[in-house]
DNA sequence: AATATTTTTTAGGGTAGACTAAAAATAATT
DNA sequence: AATTATTTTTAGTCTACCCTAAAAAATATT
């Protein structure tokens, strides 16, 4: 396994490869490389197993692939903890380094730094850390954008694309934090928070299907 | 700069490369890959002006490649220090860790690291860390071998080769400790050192080239 | 000094991972 | 249904890094 097929796999898994059928074209978009080099490297993980393809349609993981996939997501998590955590980075600059980072971390290591981290259950923006086994624990959460005016919830987990996470610092929005929904303007108008203070934060409408919130009560 | 060209500078400076010409035998016995594969790399990094080279006589680093090895023994040093102290590695077991993790390191990333671990200025074994502009503090040790019946000191450095480390670990000698000189055996037999507490440790005669000692007054 | 050995270099090749350009297949539009 | 546009695949290249085998240069030995 290199890190370039790591980092492929990663990309299948995260675009849905685990129930859905990828195509090339965003395989392309994701990870910035020709069309051609996306069937080049879908023929090496088919003749490892790692991907099922159906020719002109995409791609999907076998288990193997998803074991891997889940693994590797393990490792990157627990980096982004130690960055976060340890190192102070603030949580939209521990992506790059994590990326690096879990192509050359041993099981070995991954475990000590689990334990020196304490076993932590989610990543700097929620994210869920999956188990060693490759299974990942159950954790209920709902898109905002699913949420009703009158619902109180806890930020639960983000997306974690690097402008998003500045745009939420900016918004002073972090894992966590109660707010009950306001308002909802209509036409895919944006959302209006409040925390129990009494402060208002207003959210875009697409920003509201990057955050997930865990409903209280 | 890709992960085999700084291994290639590294080894090169390992093995004299900073003051002498360094032989590409050296380099193939240090590096296990081919002559061909030594000559191969050369060619490149000459391109690159990192190195100096006579032909069949062998290689040097210039003021460019030596600034790239000390950085990279920079950040090997201060992983061995992370994962010796946060996360409980043997010294004998930095090293393979140690070595992947270097290659991915942003300055950033080390510099943070560095403030978390409260700027050590040796790794586990003793080496020196380099400065972050290349420059090398400068330490005063002796060889063990060079020490006279009678000698008191401590224990300032040691080789880093794991099955050594290991060797030592068994030894009970670890940085620090403060021993005199009670013996050495005629026609280089081996060493013998007393603690303090009157302990006594025999060393073999060429065991004694790979420790370096602070003596004290 | 001539021969044998060792070391380095050259020549030619292999694999991983990327590319461009063109061909083939699928999807969208008129 | 025919044409156009998009997507995928194939064909051919390129670079980094490694290899083996053979040639060339340097070193050792007789």
């Amino acid at each position: 396994m290199t890190p370039n097929k790591e980092d492929f796999i990663k990309a299948i898994f995260e675009l849905g490869g685990k129930e859905k059928v990828v195509t090339n074209k965003d395989l392309v978009r994701m990870l910035s490389i020709s069309a051609a080099s996306v069937t080049d490297m879908n023929t090496r993980l088919l003749k490892e197993e790692l991907i099922t393809h159906l020719p002109y349609q995409g791609v999907m993981l076998t288990e193997k692939g998803l074991l891997i996939a889940n693994q590797l997501i393990r490792k990157h998590r627990i980096w982004e903890v130690f960055l976060a955590e340890k190192l102070g980075y603030d949580w939209n600059e521990v992506h790059a380094d994590a990326d690096l980072l879990e192509h050359v971390s041993s099981d070995l290591l991954i475990e000590r730094l689990n334990i020196f981290l304490e076993e932590p259950t989610f990543d700097p923006h929620g994210g869920v850390i999956p188990n060693q086994d490759g299974t990942v624990p159950e954790i209920h959460s709902t898109p905002l954008i699913e949420c009703r005016v009158g619902d109180r919830f806890k930020i639960q987990e983000v997306d974690d694309q690097e402008d998003f996470l500045e745009y939420l610092l900016y918004k002073k929005v972090h894992l966590g934090k109660e707010y009950t929904l306001a308002e909802i303007e209509p036409y895919d108008g944006p959302l209006t928070l409040e925390t129990p203070a009494g402060e208002k934060t207003v959210i875009g409408h697409k920003a509201a299907f990057k955050i997930f919130v865990d409903i209280i009560e």
